[in-house]
DNA sequence: CTGAAAGCGCTTACAG
DNA sequence: CTGAAAGCGCTTACAG
């Protein structure tokens, strides 16, 4: 095996006491030559802590845990990057899991596989736990956080206001003259969903517009799902704007819309939401409601580290639109007006 | 605290190595009647195991690291997929670090803190080690390996050849008919660099094509490589098919190049090196030389699960071309011919 | 089939 | 400033 602090006690002719102290850092008790003697000595002995005996003793690691769906979000990295820059000014460790969003069992043992090490708080990404996996967590004593996804439960999380991007969106794209605005690609199931849905009637009520039910297309916030809604609406849309609820979405649209001979933007604007750096990449770039992602990952992870596991905190971040080139005014140029 | 096997025992009537056994499945020894009274009997108390002590007293564990280049590549997903895949499957937890591809310094203190949990093996991803990092991983006695990036040093890895990148790509588009060739955004410096370099050079002389040093240029695999590259290149460039060394670089020049009125693929043929799901999304799509990197995850895993420490394994993976709407053969049409 | 006991490597009051 | 000792929660020969 390796080196253990004993060892290193036994040539250096002290206790291991005094090596804990002087490896650790604890050294108001220690003499100075004792100390710079122990640690020229760890190292020369190729010494390396035992984490597991440390965690155990000190009931405490340094680890922090990230549980994301597995579902496929273009967004779950810029909130492990902010995740990982605030862990690492802290000196944490981050641990990933993945839990299969539609895969209850799946998500239960991930779940459990964390809580069972001594972590110093989970942060759940873009995660819809069922209620057997809420309630191990909860009873597990470990703060934890959501991120990405909020609720009206007084569960903790951070994440943008759903209800708000759907009327923001919504009434951007009526502030440039459209009146048949789709929304495309969400789950009108999850709470994300309802509550887009609900700024984006909020939005079209308060212009006298009529919702129409079948402008809005269900589906996971994916690729294919822009694409098949596109072929939905065909080739000769009534709807001139569409909100896509992912820009994976919005991207699908963008290309199918063109592939049908449309021209974006104008036979068709798009605003997507989300934000991420794909919409610069592609042609058009691609108009976003931004969601600051990054921000949310370190806003979570300060507030697991400062956490006093009884303060439920939950935290809207702000959004804000960034115009590109995949919409425009509302002209008699739009194949329907 | 939380409830351990010695509250169990104490109200099974049992002794804590029976609770023990029970819990972890060494059933052989037990009676049926017991173990079912004992697991029972956890779940009702709450019990969670601490998977800390479990380390300790076992001296190994059930998590797998993974270090990843700061550096942002979008290949980086899909080999971290593959590694949970493989992972879940073998009922092993995934830890995640970051460490600056040109920060030795953390990437030191990366590489420490994994060492000191007795983890069950490193990936490393993407990663170009420092030597005195690599002395670090070496000596700690815990099996490693680097994923997609060879060397010729008896190290273990699972790559893609990059000589025989560069030489396909290369060939592929020599056998389009083209015949200025350049190699767009990689780290000259770099062995994956030079590796491609090599290749590229090989093709060109066995089809008695000169290489010109100022057609390769200089990057690191980035969007913005890709764009400078073209800005370099110019608007009659004479050029007429390049091999970018990421998709980024691909889709900055194809972006660049049609914001400089040149049509891809007839002005321009662009193969790109990876084949991330990115060429699919883009219009127009890249051929690739498409990357196994699920794959090399999958690979990776499955090494170091079966690893005996002494067999140092490398591993080439099959890449291949898949061809779609940024090249064509060379014709009149292109600009210069 | 079950229990007593040793021990994993460390930290930390406590006593000096 | 330093050491002896207890203990963190578990596993596992060993003995019965």
């Amino acid at each position: 095996m390796g080196v253990t602090i004993k060892d290193i006690a036994k040539r250096a002719n002290v206790s291991i006491a005094t090596v804990s102290r002087a490896l650790s850092g604890k050294n108001k008790f220690n003499s100075e030559k004792t100390i710079k003697k122990i640690q020229a000595l760890a190292k020369e002995m190729g010494y390396r802590k035992n984490t597991a005996a440390v965690e155990l003793v000190t009931r405490s690691s340094k680890v922090l845990a990230v549980i994301v769906s597995a579902t496929k979000t273009n967004f779950a990295n810029p909130i492990i990057d902010g995740i990982h820059e605030e862990a690492y000014k802290h000196d944490l460790n981050v641990i990933i899991s993945y839990a299969g969003e539609k895969e209850p069992q799946r998500q239960y043992e991930a779940i459990k596989t964390i809580i069972e090490r001594s972590v110093k708080g989970i942060l759940l990404l873009a995660l819809d736990l069922s209620e057997s996996s809420y309630k191990l967590l909860s009873e597990s004593e470990i703060p934890y956080i959501f991120l990405s996804i909020s609720n009206n439960r007084n569960i903790p999380f951070i994440a943008s206001n759903d209800y708000l991007i759907g009327y923001q969106a919504t009434n951007y794209l009526i502030g440039q003259g459209h009146k048949n605005i789709a929304l495309a690609g969400l789950d009108t199931n999850s709470y994300i969903g309802k509550q887009r849905i609900a700024g984006y009637r909020k939005a079209l009520i308060e212009n006298k517009l009529v919702l129409r039910p079948e402008w809005i297309t269900n589906g996971l916030f994916t690729y294919d799902d822009g694409l098949k809604t596109m072929k939905y609406f065909g080739k000769n849309p009534k709807i001139t704007a569409v909100i896509a609820c992912s820009d994976l979405v919005g991207l699908g649209i963008a290309n199918q819309a063109v592939s049908l001979g449309l021209h974006v933007p104008t036979d068709l604007s798009i605003i997507t939401i989300d934000g991420t750096n794909l919409c610069n990449l592609v042609r058009p770039t691609l108009t976003s409601l931004t969601q600051d992602f990054h921000q949310m990952g370190i806003l979570g992870t300060k507030y697991l580290i400062g956490n006093d596991k009884n303060t439920h905190y939950s935290k809207f971040i702000d959004v804000k639109i960034e115009k590109r080139k995949s919409d425009c005014p509302l002209t008699r140029n739009n194949k329907l007006s």
